[in-house]
DNA sequence: TGGAGTGCGCAAAGCGTTTTGCATAATTCG
DNA sequence: CGAATTATGCAAAACGCTTTGCGCACTCCA
């Protein structure tokens, strides 16, 4: 910048104030020091920058694993919303709450290297009590997953219990009245609300604990069926504990959905593309992603979170191939 | 800082040097000041540090989108690395190479908010001046994709030629002769040399290009089936294609793979997860990342990119479902 | 014609580190 | 025992930008 203030004739403060604005330049210097700043292709450093203002520009996403297509979609969400508002995304794969990482990543709010931090709860719960810390001083957003024990924070999640409610609907209407809820961890709101959910339909559901893996929905389903338990349809708390459910009652010799109905949560790109399609409620994932973004900046802008309100996203019922009327 | 070099009654610099160990420190005063900082919680600033040593331990991944399972994997790897080296991550969808996305994250690297880019060229290889113009300059790596006019950058990419040697020879055993390859975009390294890898098998092989998409692979043999084109083998150069493919088949009536045989490249999640599963040629993803993090970061730290040595990794063919005898 | 603006520009003070050049005291060596 | 080290610590100079306080020259209104 001295140079260009140099090769201009003028101080470094009117090049600053041509850049920015924030005070009057005559029109014909600013022209002959915006020429300079594209011959130079001059751009400001982004260290001075952030140590002089205090800001980085910068925001934070962690999720549990960036590489799993649910929150590479958040991830995605974020991004093209932080991008629209100027801001660059630091993402922190919290690979199951490994202490480690997420310390790490607390550690970039506390150095300021992120102005703000979008949180998305994995399968455990942990560290709480360092986010809890964090969130106090700093600008922090719940995606996907609300915390009791961080109500106040802004949150942005779906309509997790009228989600439920609708495919319950749409399985008790096929006549099925023995179901299998294969839930997700026990603590995470999202399980509790899709559970209550579907017991507004099915209140003796029984209720298996997964751990959103397809594995466990295998695994689980696997148990029922060595122990005869009867039912006529499943309940996957998420798309791929569904599809593990499936693969198991077939290896069984049960058809999906002739003999029985399998339901998912989510709709993943796979859930469209397995034969038949999976009957399960539509998430808007990027949309949490970037209304999340939206709450964070706009907070971190206003320099307080008073007036943010939290957001719930609504879902819709896609009715494909696994659920079907119970067997007379 | 201060405050911490207040407390201890001693000097900023006595401080920073306990932290660093560039110079001796009293181990007595040394403990003090140790106690301080950690009853103080002080953690020092990112932006002083960025602009006082010209490093932001931050480097960029610039890849098509981020909610593709493919490339989420590639971040997981780079993720993983560059955490282990103690570097952040920025990641920067181009959203297939939109300008305006493109340029901003090239200028991240001007105003050395990050230190190197990790680069996954996507569909179409557009502004490729501009990065020309920046890798003359500061770090790039390649990963996944070479790219000719800069071939003088290091890249991690798979072994295109031999996985598509693999899988073709295994369609070849088969008794397939007549074959149909649904390449990727024309102009990519990988398209160009998993196509030259089957044709070595299959020398008259038609060549389509798709877009990556399972839709392209859908309308592509949709168009050969229209124009009653032989063939009992369909090459996707990726699975998306691939298993687009074979859904038209089957609503065409074709059975896979008891009439037509189709087999991908890959690997991706929902490869295993379809029935048949897919037969297809195994990546090693994250592996890419993790070299691809690596190779960046030994060249930043090295100060220069003249002893880091491009790296091929190697693939497997997976043998599922979708592959079989050729009808007699 | 004397204030009261107002348009433009400069100098200088930070922002919070790291690093360099000196001091001073303590230790070692020949 | 004098000289050469070594150990320890401080002051001050960057790093590249933004912002504040002033000054100077106009213009405007009564």
């Amino acid at each position: 910048m001295q140079q260009i203030a140099d090769a201009a004739g003028v101080s470094v403060t009117t090049v600053s104030h041509t850049m920015s604005g924030k005070r009057p330049v005559n029109p014909e210097t600013a022209t002959r020091i915006k020429r300079l700043i594209e011959e130079f292709g001059y751009v400001p450093d982004a260290g001075a920058r952030h140590l002089q203002s205090g800001r980085s520009r910068m925001i934070g996403l962690a999720v549990p694993d960036i590489s799993n297509w649910y929150f590479g979609r958040i991830a995605r969400g974020v991004e093209e919303m932080a991008d629209e508002l100027d801001y660059g995304l630091i993402v922190c794969s919290t690979f199951n709450s490994d202490p480690r990482r997420e310390k790490r990543y607390f550690n970039m709010i506390r150095t300021r290297m992120i102005d703000g931090l979008v949180y998305t709860a994995g399968r455990q719960i942990s560290e709480m009590n360092e986010l809890e810390k964090v969130a106090a001083s700093s600008p922090v957003v719940l995606a996907d997953e609300g915390i009791d024990r961080l109500s106040s924070l802004p949150w942005v999640t779906s309509e997790n219990l009228e989600g439920a409610r609708l495919v319950a609907a749409h399985v008790r209407q096929l006549g099925h009245t023995r179901a299998v809820i294969i839930a997700g961890f026990p603590g995470l709101n999202s399980t509790i609300e899709r559970v209550a959910g579907i017991r507004e339909y099915f209140p003796n559901a029984l209720v298996l604990n997964g751990d959103f893996e397809m594995q466990s929905g295998y695994d689980l389903v696997g148990d029922l069926l060595a122990n005869d338990f009867p039912f006529t349809a499943v309940f996957g708390c998420n798309d791929l504990m569904a599809i593990g459910a499936i693969r198991r009652l077939r290896e069984h010799g049960l058809r999906v959905p002739e003999d029985v109905t399998v339901v998912g949560f989510d709709d993943i790109e796979i859930a469209s593309v397995i034969t038949p399609g999976l009957t399960t409620v539509h998430q808007d994932v990027v949309t949490i992603g970037r209304t999340s973004a939206r709450l964070l900046i706009d907070g971190i802008e206003a320099g307080s979170f008073d007036a943010i309100e939290s957001v719930v996203v609504p879902v819709d019922l896609v009715v494909r191939g696994t659920s079907g009327p119970v067997a007379s």
